[in-house]
DNA sequence: GGAGTTACGGAACGATCATTCCAGAATGAG
DNA sequence: CTCATTCTGGAATGATCGTTCCGTAACTCC
């Protein structure tokens, strides 16, 4: 019925997430999206409206793709607690490996926005709430497996990890030198409630 | 011999500093400060140079003052480890009263500027490792007294300290619920390698 | 094949930004 | 008082920003 588009939304928007997660809201112009696109300045504003609405697009495209995936993986962990330390072994690595210093795009738009604007800061915190309930649900996991010491309370526990975990990711953005985040890791994971020779005795 | 100045530089200074650390770098500008200080605009660019400049000169004078401050408390303190676990209380308390949600200006401009900007990164570093240097001090004292559970690393913990601090400071802009903060904070000091109970058995 | 509809490329607009220029005002030295 | 010097208020500059308009091209349906 009228001319067909000559670009995917999907992989348009895809771009756009990757190129924000790099480089902010701000520093980021509709230029920039353009060239990225390789889309019409017109139609990238019949798509997803204004430059906020599309960021906001896309920090909802990170949460379903790059933060789906890690809690994904983590359900799918025959064993809970290994889960949660292969986790954070993994994030650091991905770190060290990541010279441009991504960091996380959700805690970027709370840095970044959160501050005036209630909608990106309501976005974030779905997110972040998202990955403690994935770490909750392994918490509890793991006590019905009998691998957590008694009187320990996932919840509490959970919201320790989600914050680790997130202080991992500033780390990052942070160009932390590697033995830092190694030296954060390995103290924060030895909070985990395992059963362990002192609680036996 | 000329006309004086009709305002003071460290007062001025002071108010582009908390500007800066409430809005960002980007997010303010030259009209703000303009404004914020009472100055000038020349005079303004005159004493301390370009935006970038000024920007630098303010997270100096962060570290100086507020960042000092935290670092003077502690090393103060009579029993160390108590200082530590004050000064994660003090800083929750601080920012479940900051309804504004400054966070740590350091942390900040890491998050806007590192990633390009290889001066600014360089000062968040030298600021960062100073707290985790005021950690390991702490930590230091501390095993010299006798509360430190023998074969416990002060450097690693300092790191993890560090970081745990910087995470607090995190939530802080990103305005998490307080019992977040606080669940952190308890499990998080859980790793202090105090000597305790089980060490001894 | 013509009409209607939608996408395209690019120019254009108004606002805001950092930065600089300029003319007048205030001071101290001679 | 006069002059050199420095500061002040505000206008001007040039660039960049987000957003919108417009003429043309490509496609489907009748």
């Amino acid at each position: 019925m009228a001319r067909p588009r000559e670009f995917d939304p999907d992989v348009a928007l895809d771009a756009v997430m990757r190129l924000f997660w790099l480089q902010g809201f701000q520093g980021t112009s509709i230029d920039d999206l353009v060239r990225v696109t390789g889309m019409n300045r017109y139609s990238l504003y019949g798509v997803w409206g204004d430059k906020h609405a599309l960021y906001l697009a896309a920090v909802r495209r990170y949460a379903e793709s790059i933060g789906a995936e890690w809690m994904a993986r983590l359900d799918a962990s025959e064993d809970p607690l290994a889960g949660i330390r292969e986790m954070f072994v993994a994030m650091s690595a991905a770190i060290a490996e990541d010279t441009s210093r991504h960091g996380c795009l959700a805690l970027n738009t709370a840095l970044e926005l959160g501050r005036h604007d209630d909608v990106a800061r309501g976005l974030v915190r779905e997110i972040l709430d998202a990955m403690q309930a994935a770490f909750e649900r392994a918490l509890v996991r793991a006590r019905d497996l009998g691998q957590l010491a008694p009187g320990a309370d996932p919840a509490v526990h959970a919201r320790h990890l989600a914050v680790s975990f997130q202080a991992v990711l500033l780390q990052a953005r942070n160009g932390a030198p590697r033995e830092t985040v190694d030296a954060f890791v390995t103290v924060a994971l030895s909070t985990l409630p395992e059963v362990s020779r002192c609680d036996v005795v």
